[in-house]
DNA sequence: GTCTATAAGGTGATAGAC
DNA sequence: GTCTATCACCTTATAGAC
């Protein structure tokens, strides 16, 4: 506990713990691919992770964790309400490219074996109230047209989550011929203005003339 | 072969290796829970089909082109553009929602094992040229804005699937008490006019006159 | 703390009777 | 064509040496 070596080793089946649950799924996991992947054998994951749940709740929990703070943080500040979701969209976007297998993890997770999970998503709480106020407010000024906030938001996230998880499938059929994912890679670079220039068209009312995004 | 009880129970075996492999992955799923889903026994599953994996291409390949003429027959009419995505988000939502697991199932499985899946879906064509030509001449003739036809139909898509594969998850922290669903079914319900008006709203093009959709 | 060896149980697949 | 019994292998987990 309180050796260097046992937290790097820790800290490295984390690691490697990680990488595999979230590229194979729980079902999909082997403890072995996790011990080469961190480097050492399958009985030390027992000595530090009592079993193969344990160690899957664990990533699990720091996976939902690390979505969260992106979701909310930008909404935290006073910019102008468009150019809160143009800042939303890029580096959500961003946080994905990063962390591609992280959304489809936890949703395939979340829908085969829901019962498994409850407990572990009822540590987490999201406060997204003052986002729904934020829209809500937008709406009732006039600066957007009527939509309900969840509505908005949903389609915001889907706009960005969906082409990542949907990657094999889209370059399967789009763009068969891209063994470098160098068209792929645009793609997404051009999705950051892309979705935010979609959701804004969409949503600003044509009515108000309070339109311009500030540039800063 | 030419036995009625032959056919019966090999639909009977395919329709429940299709619900247990799309609600659990292949990796996750269990020949003895589809030998019971299908009212038999095990071996019975190796005596009509080799393998798991045999059964489980069959099941994958019937998934994906059950997808895919959902995609294409709307565009495939004469009415107007922004009827064709009126229907089209009205016909893909009811599609999903008879089959909520499809897209997560065929989804998962290509990102997980992508080697394993070429050959399965190298069978299987779609042609989306005629839909990108659509949207490019409707770019062109100006009833919409300049978009790029590809960012065009992956936002319609997204706008429909993601919803619904992240239902747990939208469900988890926006509908905590949803017990009987009937919240989530509004919700969906209400996406389909939501996310047409959304997408339409987002392209039809402000100088232009020729904004109505016909009523059909 | 880390390893090798092995136990204990599960899972896909087959043999053989009916 | 369908079943029961069983094999062979794989995977999680533990025991025990160092």
């Amino acid at each position: 506990m309180d050796n260097k070596k046992d937290i790097n080793t820790e800290q490295k089946i984390i690691a490697a713990a990680k990488k595999v649950f979230l590229q194979h799924g729980m079902a999909g996991a082997r403890m072995q691919s996790i011990a080469d992947e961190a480097g050492i054998n399958k009985a030390l994951l027992h000595y530090y992770f009592r079993s193969k749940e344990k160690l899957f709740s664990i990533v699990f929990q720091k996976a939902v964790k690390e979505s969260i703070p992106q979701i909310v943080k930008v909404f935290n500040t006073d910019a102008h309400f468009f150019d809160k979701i143009r800042r939303f969209v890029s580096e959500y976007l961003e946080f994905i490219g990063k962390n591609p297998y992280l959304p489809m993890f936890i949703m395939h997770e979340l829908a085969s074996r829901p019962e498994h999970l409850k407990e572990l998503l009822s540590n987490i709480k999201i406060d997204i109230d003052f986002i729904t106020k934020d829209i809500q407010n937008e709406v009732d000024k006039g600066t957007i047209r009527p939509i309900k906030p969840m509505h908005l938001m949903v389609n915001i996230v889907s706009l960005c989550v969906f082409p990542v998880i949907s990657k094999p499938m889209m370059a399967k059929f789009f763009i068969p011929d891209d063994p470098e994912d160098n068209i792929y890679a645009q793609f997404l670079e051009e999705r950051k203005t892309v979705v935010a220039d979609f959701v804004i068209n969409s949503i600003k009312n044509p009515k108000s003339e309070n339109l311009k995004t500030k540039e800063s």
